[in-house]
DNA sequence: CTGCTCGACGTCTAGACAGCATGTC
DNA sequence: CTAGACGTCGAGCAG
């Protein structure tokens, strides 16, 4: 065997290679070839691509580009290469996603990036100069391409990086599907499907209170309680953990509230100390917790958990950590959990088979779903084997469930590329890069895709894609001179921002029309945005004070305010709604007056706050360009005031560091309220107010000049545990 | 008159990427 | 064409 791989096998505490690593092997992973991976989460898939961009960087082949769809799931890559390979290799290996940045210019210094699709096709578009030296190209998930919502931002980037980089390795990992070969055949590559897992799984099926699997015997559960319950019960005397997947967040939360009678049962009273400084702990991630923290702080204390994108990000990273260290028996959650991120349990439940879906009701969730569900089932060092149940009703629909989703086979992934609200955007971007310079060139370049390999037809998006340069050239984003089509100075920063052109459209028809500014307009302005969508329901019992506010308002909008009856009427309404919200926010509402009246929870705020930040900026920009001097300082101080949560008195205040919304308001309060008056105040009396530390801090900030200094922020400074 | 239970009816539903420049309680 | 859990509100009943 190969030295090398020998050595990657040592590091990462492998005897030997498994069947889909051999089989990787055997199909000329080391030599360059193009490889479709199709195997179940676990299989080992890390390890092949591991072995890959090793030897790629060992043989100096170029740099290798990891391409994942999650920030998560590369900042979990990033650490785990960082910590087995950049020492003993020698390596460089960088992150750059939106909330990770090792500065794009350095990037180039680098050998081994990490990126979310996104951020890889941003880089693109920036032209980056080092895409040309990367040698190996790695994409993770690749069965998301099937998305409608992000697929074919994915289809669009692999396409370009093919055209760029033409004699690149290419090496596309995906769960088990039906088509591998397809996607093998676009990339002009070879297929490796494998059901491989390094821990066995056995699926199963719990009806009429006992758990059936189908090459092993089951379980007998207990009838007097409900089924989640004893199923948890039964887990838990094999000392063991469980993850339930449900539909909604309310079960998710709901479940979780149930099961901890059963859960507190089993903990030991050492578990029982740490499990209620752990509730400590999560309560007091925001300044005034809401309903929702003191919720779920109560059933952890019973060794439950609940995990939803309603969370802030910081509650669902100590949920993971603490499960995984096995403190917390079981987890309750919606498909957040779907993808990646290593967080195996010796048993899945998979109770909700059904999902809603707008406009069709509620459909059965793909085969696809299922099986990454039940692949986090059993956890590789620990367990020597593991299992996932279906909960049915009855019997007959056990059997119908067995054969659909134990016994069948997961669909097939087809391209979404015809899909125009992206269409726009890649177009745009195409030209706008000068990657494309013609008609002509934009369907050489479609026809190279992979909705070209698989439907052997680009009729579709030719139509669409002339319909949207028609659009674009009206905007006055492109113009075309005899056959040649080219950007705009503002078509280039547009797509630069990575906004939809046609949200670009809106601000800068409302940019030259505005004369003074109304924060309110601004705020449902950036709300009303393909962007900010889906925006957060209109309850039936909200509308009428919101059609009150319309009314009373009705000088603030920048948009044409549509008619009750009028199809856009309904986005209005949610996007009046949505600007209510940062309002609050900015005249600082706390995230549990908010929750208590709108609705809205603190992860989807923070969110939300993130997403209008960008707008914000990006309106500022094109603000610039459209040379409206006027109104540039009001969107940046609305800017700041949305990032901070504070009325424009708190604004000199908040420039401090470590000083937020809620610090500011005290000193505020305390009489201070401005930096010439904070100067004066002696240390002792702003000690009472804010603390001796913090008021020492402040203190030393206030010595220094006017110069501010600024830090080169390293991602050593962001540690997670 | 008050407080409770029950059922009919109505309501509501998963997730998360990007720009730029850096730090809350 | 298609679901199902949960909240709300009013009726009906006991105290």
């Amino acid at each position: 065997m190969n030295k090398l791989i020998k050595k990657l096998l040592k590091i990462s505490g492998f005897k030997k290679l498994n069947p889909v690593q051999e089989e990787a092997l055997k199909n000329g992973l080391l030599e360059g070839k193009n490889l479709v991976i199709a195997s179940p989460t676990a299989s080992g898939k890390s390890f092949i691509f591991e072995i890959a961009g090793i030897n790629t960087l060992a043989n100096e082949r170029g740099k290798v580009l990891y391409i994942a769809p999650l920030r998560a799931l590369c900042w979990e890559k990033y650490q785990d290469l960082k910590r087995k390979y950049e020492k003993e290799f020698g390596i460089k290996i960088a992150i750059s996603t939106g909330d990770f940045d090792s500065s794009d210019l350095w990037l180039a210094r680098y050998d081994w990036i990490i990126v979310t699709c996104e951020k890889c096709d941003s880089l693109i578009r920036h032209g980056a100069e080092w895409i040309k030296d990367v040698g190996l190209v790695i994409v993770d998930e690749i069965h998301l391409i099937d998305q409608i919502e992000r697929g074919p931002t994915l289809e669009v980037t692999i396409t370009r990086l093919k055209e760029i980089i033409q004699k690149t390795q290419f090496l596309l990992l995906s769960a088990t599907i039906k088509n591998a070969d397809e996607l093998a055949g676009w990339i002009n590559g070879k297929t490796i499907v494998s059901n491989y897992r390094p821990v066995k799984l056995y699926e199963g099926v719990c009806y009429n209170s006992k758990i059936v699997f189908l090459d092993k015997e089951g379980y007998k559960l207990d009838e007097d309680l409900p089924v989640e319950d004893s199923i948890v019960k039964n887990t838990l005397r094999f000392k063991k953990q469980i993850i339930f997947f449900v539909g909604t967040r309310k079960r998710a939360e709901k479940l979780a509230e149930k099961l901890g009678k059963t859960v507190k049962k089993y903990l030991t009273p050492n578990e029982k100390r740490d499990l209620n400084f752990l509730s400590e702990e999560i309560l007091n991630v925001l300044e005034v917790p809401t309903k929702q923290c003191k919720k779920l702080a109560e059933c952890v204390k019973n060794g439950v958990a609940s995990h939803h994108a309603g969370y802030l990000s910081k509650q669902r990273i100590l949920v993971e950590e603490y499960f995984r260290k096995g403190l917390l028996k079981v987890i309750t959650a919606t498909p957040t959990l779907q993808l990646g991120l290593n967080l195996p349990a010796w048993r899945v439940v998979v109770r909700d088979l059904k999902r809603y879906h707008p406009g069709f009701g509620a459909l059965y969730i793909p085969v696809i779903d299922y099986k990454q569900f039940v692949g986090r089932a059993g956890r590789p060092s620990y367990d020597s084997w593991g299992e996932s149940i279906i909960i049915a009703r009855n019997e007959m629909e056990a059997e119908d469930l067995i054969e659909h989703y134990i016994l069948g086979e997961p669909e097939k992934i087809t391209s979404k590329l015809a899909v125009e609200p992206i269409l726009r955007v890649h177009t745009l971007a195409l030209i706008a890069s000068d990657f494309c310079k013609s008609k002509e060139s934009l369907m050489d370049f479609f026809s190279k895709t992979f909705y070209a390999y698989q439907f052997q037809d680009i009729e579709r998006i030719k139509e669409k894609t002339f319909e949207i340069i028609k659009n674009l050239k009206k905007w006055k984003f492109i113009v075309s001179k005899k056959r040649k089509i080219e950007a705009t100075r503002i078509g280039k920063r547009v797509s630069e921002l990575y906004i939809d052109p046609l949200t670009a459209y809106f601000f800068i028809k409302s940019l030259k029309k505005v004369k003074k500014i109304e924060l309110f307009g601004i705020l449902q302005l950036i709300s009303n945005t393909v962007e900010m969508k889906p925006l957060p329901n209109v309850k039936s019992k909200e509308f009428d004070e919101l059609n009150e506010v319309i009314a009373e308002r009705e000088s603030c909008f920048l948009q044409k305010i549509p008619r009750e009856w009028d199809l856009e009427f309904d986005d209005f309404l949610k996007s009046v709604k949505m600007a209510l919200v940062f309002e609050s926010w900015i005249n600082e509402a706390t995230e549990d007056d908010i929750l208590t009246k709108f609705k809205i929870t603190p992860g989807e705020l923070r969110g939300r706050l993130e997403i209008a930040d960008w707008l914000l900026y990006s309106l500022h920009e094109l603000a610039l360009l459209l040379r409206k001097k006027s109104i540039l300082k009001d969107i940046k101080k609305l800017r700041v005031r949305m990032h901070y949560g504070v009325k424009e008195e708190l604004l000199p205040l908040v420039k401090l560091k470590n000083v937020g919304r809620v610090r500011a308001r005290k000193i505020w309060l305390s009489g201070i309220k401005s930096i010439k008056e904070l100067r004066k105040v002696p240390i002792e009396k702003l000690s009472k107010i804010v603390g001796p530390n913090i008021a020492k801090n402040i203190k030393d900030q206030l010595k220094g000049k006017k110069v501010k200094e600024r830090k080169v922020l390293t991602l050593k400074d962001f540690s997670f545990s």
